[in-house]
DNA sequence: GATGAATGAGTATTCATTCAT
DNA sequence: GATGAATGAATACTCATTCAT
């Protein structure tokens, strides 16, 4: 599931503790001046060694930017994976939606590093990346068809395919749309909008749309 | 609304056909390698000129981005300002979507430049771009507000906002999303789909709402 | 013959200019300190540019040392080629040998960087050197056959192959072997002394042998 | 007669030991790839242990090159050292031709390495190892001396010099110069015909000389 | 005595930009 | 207005050597 990053230390645990260095150093860098313009030495330096000590657990520059954005989708899918997916109701949808959100809110900078960097991996690289990315998608996936087989929502396969996906993107566009939407919302508002919008078309059986508290605009 | 790029020669037609050199030996380069790894020789070089004479009518090779996307902007929104965005039936909505998504489909990898490279602009070149993409995000704006003016729609400003921000992004989707969509769909397929759960949770006015299989194009 | 080097500038007699700046710097520097240890900084400077300019007219360092042996070995075959190898007598074989070891005494630096750094060419390279070296043993074959055909001595055609290889490298020995031959003769007893040694077991057809001035101790 | 290589280590078996892992190891490497291609870590793994440790028993990676050189030349000279050097005759002469080329032969690689390396050791090895070429030239230098003596031969002082020079550099020449002989002769071909040549020139006393085709091991 | 992680000076090469012709 | 040679700062990456464990 990992690509690996050749290192030449053996020491596995002190290749994880310097890994994390460079990559909390190059995240950093990779917010403030993107992945092109942040140099070798910088990242080192952010790290907290010298250049040699850098080139010792990484082979190339570009390793250090799938290390980073590695990373950022494993934190992203890791506190994702907390959601609770196998109930089928509406509610947890919901919930599950404004937990994604909130996260992306969150992660914001990291999100961005991801969203305009991940195109500068090498094509051995992406795959892996994508792979990531499938697998939060699938977690929507999951979560709207148990709505489905309750009975709740009404979507056909290819339906919550492109739902589960408009999700996933609506939660970075809160990111990397964040001139569009921050001035004008609070997360809280542009969670609550956005669930409003994708619940609507989805709800709605038998014309007993009573989608609570929020949007009551009917 | 256009931020200058200056040059150093002063015939303004000469400028324009030269700058249209430019930008379309860019495009191509953009497209296959980034910006990034594009040199400046090899803009000149496709653009059919010395370095030199490039140095003629740009000022930085960042000059070359700017005016690349904004000449990616312009083209988009030229062909999308011929839309009807006047009436205000839920047919022409979808008329309209449909045309834009067209629109990403045939200039699929400008958008994927523009989506990829932009944030290399400076920070000063930024605003120029942005102001464009709210342009083109009001034409949604309008025609939604059309539709709820007309009755066949019911959304507060918020929500129109949002969607024409999700509708805009769902065209881009298309485009740098390719590889969750274009194995799947076909460019129909993709817009029948995006229309149908946009539209659903939009037009349910009065409960008439039947999404029989896709597309009840009601 | 030879094998291409590129550059980026376009004008050719320029680019004979430059390149000649270059093998004359290269050349100090790798007497000094040998190829290796010479930077492509020193050489750009020792030829009076700027590294920048310097690659413009190669690609690579390693195409400096080719320009340098290339250009050294046209050194010695042009001066070698003023040669008369058209006769057939002994006494014409000897100043031959005479001229060679001469020149091999100027150049004794450049043969001895030649000698040294060759083999850091890289292999699609080296063909070209053997090449020309080739050419500098077959005029003494030339030589050989010569006077083989006109009965002054009496040789068969590999005996003739070696010999000119043995006088090749005997001319070159006086420049790598320098400490073990300089010390103890003048090139005009090293070119006597080794004439005779060659000629001797040569010439001797009929017992003729008559070898002037040089060696009576027959 | 040797340069002293320092060591921290202590004990003299030790170092004994570890330097001929080394020489081993670094051997095969300089024969690959050359002194200057060749890292310290990779003649560490190749001799079986650490960095660290390889630096216990080196200075400086020149001293791998000096204990390597140095090396060749203690074999080589120690192979040479059992032939019969005593007798004076021209077959016996010819015998230790015969067996220096066959060695030549066998070591070329090693013979090459040297040759090709040798340059690179610091000006204060340079010495040791001159030294030990001498030697072996002396060799030569006093066999040739006792076919003088035993009137085998006729030579004087010089030109003894001479040619024990160039006999020790025309056993080297199989080695360095491959490419022009070694697809044209066997190694036996090649001592044949440098035997006669250098014989000829030499042992034509009273005449007698008679050099059929190729060997006439007269 | 052995190890291997850390170091950082050093190096080849690139490329945006300038400016004399 | 066009050209392209010249520039040199910048940069990724290497590798001999050290030293704490």
């Amino acid at each position: 599931m990992k690509r690996p990053v050749k290192a030449s230390v053996k020491d596995e645990k002190l290749i994880e503790i310097r890994r994390n260095q460079i990559i909390r150093g190059a995240v950093t860098l990779f917010k403030e001046k993107g992945f092109h313009r942040t140099t070798t030495r910088e990242i080192a330096k952010a790290a907290g060694f010298s250049i040699g000590t850098l080139y010792e657990y990484i082979r190339t520059k570009e390793d250090v930017l799938y290390l980073v954005c590695d990373n950022i989708y494993d934190g992203v899918k890791e506190k994702l994976s907390e959601m609770d997916v196998n109930g089928g109701t509406i509610s947890q949808l919901k919930q599950a939606i404004a937990y994604y959100f909130h996260l992306m809110d969150e992660l914001q900078e990291e999100v961005l590093v991801m969203y305009q960097e991940a195109k500068s991996l090498s094509k051995d690289a992406i795959p892996y990346v994508l792979q990531k990315e499938m697998e939060m998608v699938d977690m929507f996936q999951v979560l709207l068809r148990n709505c489905v087989r309750s009975g709740e929502i009404e979507l056909d396969e290819q339906q919550i395919y492109v739902t589960a996906n408009d999700i996933f993107v609506q939660g970075q566009m809160w990111a990397f749309r964040r001139w569009a939407f921050q001035r004008r919302y609070t997360i809280e508002e542009y969670i609550e909008l956005q669930t409003e919008l994708v619940c609507h078309g989805i709800e709605c059986k038998r014309g007993k749309v009573k989608h609570g508290n929020l949007s009551t605009k009917a």
